[in-house]
DNA sequence: ATATGGAATTAGAGCGCTCCAATGGTCTAT
DNA sequence: ATAGACCATTGGAGCGCTCTAATTCCATAT
């Protein structure tokens, strides 16, 4: 920078007037100085730069897994509306543990961070202790399990019960519920089931088998269900990598989908979209949750508002190829005004 | 860190020493430091201790679409390697575009990183510039492209050679390949092909069809070749996620894979392991190639030495269940020594 | 001519840290 | 007792930039 001010023969002052656009300085100047720093090459020093502004312009985003393209999604809509207001965004990886997320987050606010979004991370509220506090913080798609924080979700209760609702309509009573496990998500998803199946009149066939997240997760369960005297005609799993699993192992077993049983997934993946897995699903606004999460953040920044914030986006029914009434729906009455003979 | 000092009774000097736990600091100081650091709530400022240090221990990893869970593998490797050797890694999304990923490239400069690993770049070798040379750059899973700029990738075209000689020793002649297009790997995994092709000795019917990377760009192509009068009894496509809509579109046509025509991909994501796409496909060792790529930068950092570095590493074949003979091709002989009466 | 205001430019302190050279202290060898 | 060696500790300059306040310059008003 010094020599760029020399060579134009200017003050270092002048310079940075330059390089941040000031309105304020002489056109000729300008010019001569953009050519300056072209000649020698010069690159602003960001570090340097946020040093002195004590600023970063940066959001941090922890995605909890790279390889779930879920995660990628809402990163998208999370970088496009941090750009429009002048943000950048370094993303960290939290692997799937919470440890390495608490790591990353220190990271993040020794980085100087202006604010993070955390992107379905397991951390517990409660390990994130003063860290939550130290700049502002989203934390999107796990929602119900952090009230402390501000949130965005889907309403993964509605999304359960849409889940429960369309199969029951279908004509279905013996619907299992995989569940999610150690998953933040699953105790809020698992809920909807529950109220789900009581609004349909079916509570006392309520039927949760611990599962997973992962597509792994789901080969001994379906294996244990198929054993069963009475397997049931319908499965919602937690998520669609999970219902992916159970999939490839039903179909393993000779069972037709949604001939003998049907499925339904969670997220509304690309994954469940090809249309040779056509998984049915609840889709979640990932792209409107990614800008969302940035707008509460710049709100944050902007006045330190009271009490934490939760948005609660609505999920969506995404029915595809793997779900459909029951074998012998046909020949059942599915509602007293189809009785009579 | 002032406070720290004063409340410690020692000197700035002292507390970064121990901050950056110095051997050199007596058992008892260090203790007083680190309590009076805690009882503060301290934490060391990175953005001024690059600045002080002139190194960021940060490498740059852009990654050029955070949906395809094969970068998010190579990340994986990547972040291992780089952890090892004291080493932060920080993420940019290239959103398959090369201007995005040029000025990916320029922020990371600025942030000073020092490194860069380019996972699955779209840019062409000139418009990098003088950007490549600037901190030690690697590129991963797009070698050919890049002569002048180290490179990590699989064996595209021996990948693609073992697709051919998988399908062929199958008995398939009529086999095509869904050209990848504009990806920069499409040119290595097309030549690879027809060097296929013409090693089983049916290099005169090498038919290349031009579709892409993505799962929607194959429909147009399937549907055009299922209208043809002597439609391939085998197809080899770019990628995974090209394999995947072929298959998506084989499927709706009623057409059995591989009963009627068999499929293969290439990447061995974990979508073409999910049982009931089980796809066929070619491996790249995803986490090797993430290692190796950290391991090329920190050598380009260590000894400043000359020429690019190409690393190939071996592909191999996955037969899962989308490949299987020809139909009727236990009527026909496969190789000469089988053609007796 | 002198005062007034505004715009363009600059000097210089300061951001939070590291690192060098210097300091004081303790120990051993002469 | 003195020199030398060695250790823990410290003062202060400096990393590349920004930002405030001060300065210069010029046009306009008095």
């Amino acid at each position: 920078m010094e020599d760029v001010a020399e060579r134009a023969s200017v003050s270092r002052a002048l310079v940075s007037l330059v390089m941040n656009n000031s309105p304020q300085v002489s056109e000729e100047k300008r010019r001569s100085v953009l050519r300056a720093a072209r000649e020698l090459g010069y690159r602003p020093n960001l570090v340097a730069r946020n040093l002195a502004q004590q600023r970063t312009h940066t959001i941090g985003v922890l995605v909890d897994d790279l390889r779930n393209p879920f995660f990628g999604e809402v990163v998208d809509g999370i970088e496009a509306e941090a750009a429009e207001h002048g943000f950048r965004v370094i993303i960290l990886n939290g692997h799937r543990d919470a440890r390495r997320e608490v790591e990353a987050i220190e990271t993040f606010l020794q980085l100087q961070v202006e604010a993070m979004a955390l992107v379905g991370p397991r951390v517990a509220e409660d390990d994130l202790g003063e860290t939550g506090t130290a700049a502002p913080c989203v934390i999107v798609a796990t929602g119900a399990a952090h009230p402390g924080i501000d949130t965005i979700a889907t309403d993964g209760r509605r999304g359960s019960e849409l889940a429960v609702e369309h199969l029951a309509a279908l004509g279905h009573t013996r619907i299992v519920h995989l569940d999610g496990g150690a998953n933040v998500s699953a105790g809020e998803r698992r809920s909807g089931y529950r109220s789900g199946m009581d609004a349909a009149g079916i509570g006392h066939l309520i039927d949760i088998r611990p599962a997973g997240d992962d597509e792994t997760d789901a080969l001994a369960v379906i294996d244990a269900l198929l054993a069963e005297s009475d397997p049931p005609t319908a499965i919602f799993a937690f998520n669609d990598l999970l219902a992916a699993g159970a999939l490839n192992r039903l179909d393993d077993a000779g069972v037709a989908v949604p001939g003998d049983v049907s499925l339904i997934g969670f997220d509304n993946t690309f994954i469940s979209a090809l249309r040779h897995l056509s998984l049915s699903t609840v889709n979640q606004p990932t792209l409107a949750m990614g800008r969302l999460a940035v707008e509460t953040l710049l709100r944050r920044l902007s006045d330190g508002s009271d009490g934490p914030v939760h948005h609660t986006l609505q999920p969506e029914l995404v029915v595809r190829g793997t779900t459909g009434p029951p074998r012998g729906a046909a020949l059942r009455p599915r509602s007293p005004a189809m009785t009579g003979p």
